[in-house]
DNA sequence: AATAAATGTTAGATTAATCTAACATTTTAA
DNA sequence: TTAAAATGTTAGATTAATCTAACATTTATT
């Protein structure tokens, strides 16, 4: 365990790592709202730690060390986030912001008995895969909407944004992970989805947010 | 809301301040393990924002401003040690330090909620008083164990430490929140105390034992 | 009242995390 | 294949929170 600091940014450039190329210390300087050479400060430290592996102008890559940090933290987010919502009756919208703060509190014990308290859930609110205490992660087998077929009815399974903006937009459409929805029409133009939602009402999603909602057949 | 150091030096400020006499910068730096200029330096800045009175070589005295803050911080420690013994199921002696963490996350609607899945209780798992969302508190009229009359017959109502080391001691000898108890015999000589406890067995507290458990006629 | 002990303050250094300005390298695009 | 743009690093400053050493004040003890 690091600092708070330092978690943040192993957590940050862990999630980073999952999206295709390179990490790079501008994506993660961008992320972090910090400026370059703040990242190129921490990724020396978290060298040092052996949490990343670096070497100047390549890019930034975890090691299993700071793999397994990274875990430890998203699963106590996660579990934080579904308590959350399923214990304190919070909604989905606004529990990422106190998870950011949760993710932080260092007791097993605490964490254990939410896991428990839970039944050991699979999944947090937003349908993102929570890791198990040895840090594994199930995965499920999903597309983004944006790729879903013309015509396919698909399930809601998770979301990849879990920010209140983002969230309450999909409030305001109705939308919630484990809907039925059918796709009616892509533009080729803009990317945007037309849906048929599970009230059988018809509604447009832009690229923006169904490249950050996933389905499953 | 200050830095996590300005929370913790203002919480133990207040407390400090509800024992007899002046808050000193000795004793503050005793109770928050740090040096003497640490804290000269800390009090000027909680000067500046108003949260504690000061003039150099006068003890330190709480604003308004300051005791507000306090009864916040005293609000979550106690609300999350309580949700951690009833809602999680950790024990009393375990909880203290969680809360020691808990008591930063900065969300009214997580506390508030805490608040009403206990049903706005009064007093956590040490007997202590929990402050409203006012800061207003409600205390009770008990004394120390201590300066209880040998013979009388007392309930415990709270105990003024919470650190495990104390709780797994109170627990050794099977003593809890609520127990009636009966005043057996006190030391002129140590100000030990012997008691019988709740299952009509006879138990000697030390002085330090005694002075930091509160009982109620 | 003088001295010693305890307590408190000031000055200056250190560490973590950040910044700006200047410089270096890599990538993109004439 | 050079010039420009983008990206990354180094150097040096800043702020918060801490420390040690030296000095000042207050309190206690002869
Ligand atoms: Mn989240
Ligand atoms: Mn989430
Ligand atoms: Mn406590
Ligand atoms: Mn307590």
């Amino acid at each position: 365990m690091g600092s708070l600091t330092e978690e943040n940014y192993i957590k940050t450039i862990y999630n980073l790592s999952l999206e295709p190329g390179e990490v790079s210390v501008s994506e993660l300087a961008k992320k972090l709202s910090v400026k370059l050479p703040t990242v190129t400060s921490m990724i020396k430290k978290l060298s040092v730690k052996k949490m990343v592996s670096y070497a100047p102008y390549q890019g930034i890559k975890m090691t299993e060390k700071g793999k397994k940090e990274a875990l430890s933290i998203i699963r106590k987010h996660r579990l934080a986030e579904l308590f959350l919502v399923k214990i304190l009756k919070l909604g989905w919208e606004e529990v990422h912001e106190i998870a950011e703060q949760l993710e932080h509190v260092n007791s097993d014990r605490f964490y254990n008995r939410i896991d428990e308290l839970l039944g050991f859930p699979k999944a947090d609110p937003h349908g993102e895969p929570i890791p198990d205490v040895n840090g594994k992660v199930v995965s499920q087998k999903s597309i983004p909407l944006s790729q879903a077929n013309v015509g396919s009815s698909v399930k809601i399974s998770a979301v990849t944004n879990d920010e209140k903006l983002f969230l309450d937009h999909l409030n305001s459409k109705g939308l919630q992970i484990g809907d039925q929805i059918t796709v009616k029409k892509k533009e080729e133009f803009d990317g945007s989805v037309s849906i048929i939602n599970k009230s059988r009402k018809e509604t447009m999603l832009s690229h923006q947010v169904v490249e950050k909602i996933w389905v499953e057949l």
